[in-house]
DNA sequence: GTAGTACGCGAACATCGTTCGCAATCTATA
DNA sequence: TATAGATTGCGAACGATGTTCGCGTACTAC
């Protein structure tokens, strides 16, 4: 039985023995996350992925042991899109650095910011992508455990910014608005209502803006107090 | 029909005329508490739901238009448990303390943070959280949409630590560790072999621990800049 | 009384993740 | 070259899910 209590990328892909695999990991991972990329998570069913790759749904799990590592294998594998090169030895830029990198996968596949908060699973990507944040942080006087959180942090506030920003024009957040609208004239909540005045329509949320944030967050969990 | 594009909160819950119901939204509502805080998220079922209530899973759409609009109510109503006295004056102070008590809500209810992030719908109850929130930072020199992503960041912050706290004991997390120490034995990974070899089994993350970072991130989002 | 309306809910539909069993196809060994 | 062993492919099925339909029931308003 290929059933280990181990993470995915602990289990060997294919077999030496035995009958050859006709299809890969990274075949299945591509297929869904391109699925995901058109019709969101939820497109990404065992049966979709496998009508597109042309087989049956039961073949999938020779290559996967549930849908949650197909999702764990979609998350890692978008996360070789970093670049994780050009070191500016100014540790706070480089590290807005990566969180304006992983806004920009997390909006070119939107369906990553639920997975990276719900499942918070690191495969060899996400190892790279830590192993160079500590690097980033190697001159930095705080304690590890410290860098472990700001990099956690780096990738939670990045996904709610993200979560945030693309629904913001969706038919969701008008309900959401519209009832704040409400809650607004009622009475009972000044403060709201005085937002509601000034604001209008929110602001649209731009590259300097999240940037701006991040640097703040960061600043105030990293800077040696 | 019922179904209007509004969220849950703007529809009547019971009509005028025509036959009287038989429960409430609230009955279902906390029966879904309680099997969560038992079973987890997904132990909420319309049926189980349905059952527990004596009834059979058709009758609950006259109360719920879908699951997610029960999933909302859920959400709302523990934001009940907040105790928004004892104003101190002290921004920082009372916005840590809000901090303090959803964590606290969200120990008390496990399934929460997940809701919390990715449905950020906002209730009758989190209006009134998101005017108190308001009203402390209402002397402070911000912009205002500043202060609702201070309000956002707040939560999603909150949420993001008490899922990374409440599964450190579980198999899924161990996992993690497993593999991360294969990584850190492979040789390519400097930086995280060195965490793993200082840090030894995780500090418990404490009540105390948790309000500095959370000091941090506030500091560092609205300190005037 | 009568009309109108909303509720209760059994039955059914579509879909989902996953398992089972066996035929097919490969490597390793003799 | 035959045989043994191991793994893959996958049709069929299981159990569970969210949701809809239709109709009988129970109420309010007139």
């Amino acid at each position: 039985m290929p059933e280990g209590p181990d993470v995915i990328w602990m289990r060997p892909e294919h077999a030496t023995v035995g009958r050859p695999a006709e299809r890969s990991r990274a075949e299945l991972t591509s297929v869904a996350i391109a699925i995901a990329d058109h019709d969101g998570l939820d497109g990404v069913s065992m049966r979709r992925v496998a009508a597109e790759l042309g087989t049956g749904p039961a073949s999938l799990y020779r290559y996967v042991a549930s849908r949650d590592d197909l999702l764990d294998l979609m998350a890692d594998s978008v996360a070789a899109e970093f670049e994780l090169t050009g070191r500016t030895g100014d540790w706070l830029a480089d590290l807005v650095d990566v969180g304006r990198q992983a806004r920009g996968i997390m909006l070119r596949h939107a369906w990553l910011p639920g997975l990276v908060i719900s499942r918070g699973t690191l495969g060899p990507r996400g190892a790279d992508l830590l192993e160079y944040v500590l690097g980033v942080l190697a001159e930095q006087p705080a304690e590890p455990i410290t860098k472990v959180e700001a990099f956690a942090m780096l990738m939670a506030v990045t996904a709610a910014y993200v979560q945030h920003e693309t629904s913001a024009g969706l038919a969701e957040q008008q309900r959401q608005a519209a009832y704040l609208e409400r809650v607004a004239t009622d009475g009972g909540h000044p403060q709201i209502a005085a937002l509601l005045a000034v604001a209008g329509p929110s602001a649209a949320p731009d590259q300097d803006r999240f940037a701006l944030l991040l640097a703040r967050v960061l600043t105030g969990l990293l800077s040696h107090t």
